[in-house]
DNA sequence: ACCTGAACACCGTTCAAGT
DNA sequence: ACCTGAACACCGTTCAAGT
């Protein structure tokens, strides 16, 4: 509530404003700059000038490159918890829905950071059982705790827990990769050197199927195919479940 | 046939023994460098060096790195090439015997090259259609051929087209993670500098779920469950089609 | 035609030194 | 305690120059 112009207010703004330094701090702006400018333009040098730093300051509360990259997707991963008692969207009303509101969570989760999610997808696992894109202790601890309190066996909670990340991993990375082509950080389209490369730009007319059922190869159906995906895993969980 | 001792040969190992140069070798030899010693560990430089050439050698038949990638790509994908008319393993036994052919040789693959198959699954595919892993024209257009001639509708092909591509990058991309983490070059443990870094490795303890199936999660069931996913998949199609 | 030396801009990272 | 200047080793890439 205090005043945009108080005395402590304006004193601080004197030098440029800036946040006091913290690991939190540096993971946010490190995610907020991939957001904005792609994953290779993440540097320790970009990221500092970011936060009103020289890069040397960073590693006082990151141990280089590497662990900054971990910190951004275990932070994002976090993102992923649900309670698992349910919640005002989804009561306990069963473990479909639990399940339900995991992968719209997941997708939502993609669909913002589209260029972190292939970090999340492809970082190896601290653990070789924790699995992309669920690889948290947090989150799988929330996962299993979901699905055996309404009712799962242990063996089969642990096989949708497979099943579910296969699943996700699959339908997510592939909806970020083709959006990714559009959404790119415009990297100017470089006119091809002088290199000997191949003529990889067959005419599609090579090609008389993929040509001809080009429209619906185009065609996108993201939100649906998902929908329909998820309800057949669904419905598979449900028999291995009730069998 | 010729004699190892041949004048000829002889004279060519006087200077240090190297092929041509060529974009093709260069691919090859950026795979196998890859293959060996991981993806950060190629550059331009080290490649030069493989190839008994200068880094800016490679600058002639490659329009820089980013190409070189891409080309390394685009060489694997081939590989997932099955003929569509069938061959002596697989003859035209119906559609779901191209699609388990397809499968296990993209499964093959990923195995074959656990570092570069994270490329093939997030690099973003040169049309909005073309999904990985199935990402070149060529594999495509013998997909939908393959599915066609064995009575599929251009609906119906299109479908398993993208239905195929999510379980394969899925499957294939969560098992090299986890098998990554075991095969990864072993980057000498660095211990942890003097970072405030969170202590993420909280206790498993923390876990009572995650900790009393940690057995369960551990299982390694990878070939298993492929399969049995595989058949599920085709069982979803098979219902599809039928319709 | 094919390769290289030299150079440029830019990385990640370390460490002694500043405040 | 927290940040920085200076430096090091190493990138990708360009281009004039060599053979």
């Amino acid at each position: 509530m205090a005043n945009d112009d108080s005395p402590e207010r304006a004193r601080s703004a004197a030098r440029p404003a800036r946040e006091p330094l913290s690991r939190d701090h540096i993971i946010d702006a490190a995610i907020a700059s991939v957001d904005e400018r792609g994953l290779p333009a993440l540097t320790m040098r970009s990221l500092g000038q970011r936060l009103g730093v020289e890069a040397m300051s960073l590693y006082r509360y990151v141990n280089g490159r590497e662990d900054l990259l971990e910190g951004m997707v275990g932070r994002l991963v976090q993102e992923l918890r649900v309670d698992p008692r349910g919640d005002e969207h989804f009561p306990t009303d069963g473990w479909q829905a639990y399940l339900q509101s995991l992968a719209v969570g997941a997708r939502r989760l993609a669909h913002a950071h589209p260029s972190l999610f292939p970090l999340i997808a492809t970082r190896h696992p601290s653990a070789p059982w924790l699995r992309p894109p669920l690889r948290s202790l947090e989150v799988v601890e929330d996962f299993l705790v979901a699905l055996i309190s309404r009712g799962l066996s242990d063996e089969s909670a642990v096989a949708a827990y497979r099943a579910f990340s296969s699943f996700l991993l699959g339908h997510l990375l592939l909806e970020v990769a083709t959006l990714g082509a559009s959404t790119a950080p415009v990297e100017e389209t470089l006119d091809e050197g002088d290199a000997e490369v191949p003529d990889n730009d067959l005419p599609l007319s090579d090609f008389p199927q993929t040509q001809r059922l080009q429209p619906l190869l185009e065609a996108d159906h993201a939100d649906a195919e998902f929908e329909l995906a998820l309800e057949h895993l669904l419905d598979r969980l449900d028999a291995l479940v009730s069998q």
